[in-house]
DNA sequence: GATTAGCACTCTTCGCCTGTGAGTGCTAAC
DNA sequence: GTTAGCACTCACAGGCGAAGAGTGCTAATC
């Protein structure tokens, strides 16, 4: 990628401002006006050719002005973006949707943080609730309920809690049932489910054949529990967001988009990529392997309990987005979400 | 009303299926046609003339065909629709879909059945959750977690099970604890949770405060549990199906529907006109209280849980609707659903 | 050599017009 | 009571032209 001088870079810069607000293709005319530099719109249409040659804008149609590339895009959020700064009310509007729900079920702290975002950012936005696998396991239980059933609890360090019913196998008495939790609650603390694979279930499960012989039920219950959401909800908002969008005009395009959501696994999939980068992370169009958001642009951001990762917030638009305004908007979320989560418990 | 004779019945009937099928407004010529019933077209058009002039058709222009009004497709499902049957595949394909999830929670039992309630019908479909309020209290439990934290189960006799990590008073022993709970246990077994208001649980603390002084914030607990959720989760599926309508093709329109999709209190009360009502209703157009809706029909069943009413579900569409199919569906999949929800547990 | 003014050219958008086809309402005949 | 026939209405699609925005190019200017 050929360096840029310092004039096209300004008008690169004009270009993919004044089209992310506007929406429209913006002339060589209004570049020299508005951000006037001292030229004319001549010049600027040469520099614009140029701009266009080597690929960062590009023209709808031979007598429209320009709009900014992926390639465009991508160098202004890498070398021309300044960082955004929130304005103090903002700010403080996060934090109070937030700070209401203080003493609620993590569930609900997500939910609520993705309408706030949407809201605020008007855009769609998706949050990969608090992945149950990452977190460590603290402790198990198992609740006697009537002869034949039992509920059993499963709890993690940073406070998610599982739960669910079971066949209770009759011919275990609730002295050898106490027995066997105690037992592996010694064996699991401390590992994050995601250790705890099928293996070391059955590598328990050898050892405690030796002792008591009939805890198959229980074992099963055990496996079950960690089996079942091997996947996050995700926690979708705004979705008509993108109805407000010029560039989501047409009622395919919609519907395309639309259907995307109602597919939880590939929203999923989506934000996974998030997960490893710590930080916000922002994929174009094309940058994005999901073909359905070719047309769009995710900003995605990592949030923790305790320093520890456990999702991700994304936010998805036009490649048309305010970028600036959108990952400012995002670092505040995030911030506040961590606080929350570490100290709510 | 006056009422039609048999050849203005025969009219309206022809004009409402024509209609449901083609979504275009049917002419005189059609529905001499395709019922025919030795009759020109003329003479159709006389009676047609008639009907439109008693409220039952309308006509979008002068040079087009005829419409069923509101009161029209009223009359079709009171009086003119046969009573549809499901074709053996049909049935089975959502017997199948259902049950593959036997085993699991009342919740994805739920979201199972939107999805393929939406799938077959080709509409968007919303249940109402089951109602928390509506089951009644089995049994409460609290397991503390540690030093100063413990985690109340509340579990209802239909198997719903809520729980919530809670503060607990250190002055309070296990003991003591222990005391409340089977006190508490008592006398709730049996009581729906609606029944279970405040003024109950102040009465129950008078009389704890007698035995036991330092009670207060197991009661905050209590109270907290059962008001919160105060309203059953709506699950929402096949949102895009009505952008496969016709008569949603304009972006408005769309988007006063999806945002209304997103107001969850909105489709519980929506939703909740279903629940009074056993059996199957119908609300066609501006029969529906809620404005946003007064160019849809809304078809409702209630499901139950060994008898007793606990949810209800809903297939949404354009009035001009499949009633008869939607009908038959809904009875299908009712049936199944409350079959599968009193063995389950 | 870089910048600018000027001008012809291109392309979209919008409104207008017109022809076409579907379907009606009315009248008169059966 | 029913039907045939005909004039009339209206939505819809395609074609046309004017307006407007913006470009590319050339020649003049700094």
């Amino acid at each position: 990628m050929e360096t840029l001088n310092e004039r096209k870079k300004q008008i690169l810069h004009a270009v993919v401002a004044n089209h992310i607000q506007t929406a429209d293709p913006v002339g060589s005319r209004t570049v020299a006006r508005a951000y006037r530099m001292g030229l004319s719109s001549a010049t600027i249409r040469n520099e614009m050719a140029d701009l266009e040659e080597m690929g960062y804008l590009e023209q709808p149609h031979t007598s429209a002005g320009r709009i900014p590339s992926q390639r465009g895009y991508r160098y202004y959020v890498d070398h021309l973006m300044a960082r955004g700064k929130l304005g103090d009310e903002e700010e403080r509007s996060i934090s109070r949707s937030l700070s209401l729900e203080k003493m609620r079920e993590i569930e609900q702290i997500i939910s609520n943080a993705v309408r706030v975002l949407s809201s605020v950012t008007n855009q769609t936005t998706l949050i990969m609730g608090p992945q149950f696998q990452k977190s460590t396991f603290q402790q198990m239980r198992i609740l006697p309920l009537d002869e034949n059933r039992g509920l059993v609890v499963l709890i993690t360090e940073s406070g998610f809690i599982k739960n669910k019913v079971i066949e209770l196998n009759q011919s275990l008495s609730p002295a050898e049932l106490h027995q066997v939790v105690t037992y592996l609650n010694q064996k699991l603390f401390g590992l994050t489910i995601d250790q705890v694979t099928t293996s070391l279930i059955n590598e328990l499960k050898r050892d405690l054949f030796r002792r008591l012989e009939i805890l198959e039920q229980a074992f099963i219950l055990l496996e079950e529990s960690l089996r079942e959401e091997q996947q996050a909800r995700v926690f979708l908002g705004g979705t008509t967001n993108i109805l407000n969008q010029p560039e989501f005009k047409s009622v395919e395009k919609i519907h395309r988009m639309l259907s995307l959501f109602e597919q939880e696994s590939l929203l999923f999939e989506i934000l996974e990529k998030g997960l490893s980068e710590d930080g916000i992370a922002v994929k174009i169009g094309t940058e994005n392997e999901c073909k359905d958001i070719h047309e769009c642009s995710l900003i995605t951001a990592a949030y923790k309990i305790d320093d520890r990762v456990i999702g991700t917030v994304g936010v998805l638009g036009p490649t048309r987005m305010d970028y600036r305004w959108i990952i400012a908007v995002l670092h505040c979320l995030v911030d506040q979400l961590n606080r929350m989560l570490s100290s709510d418990l």
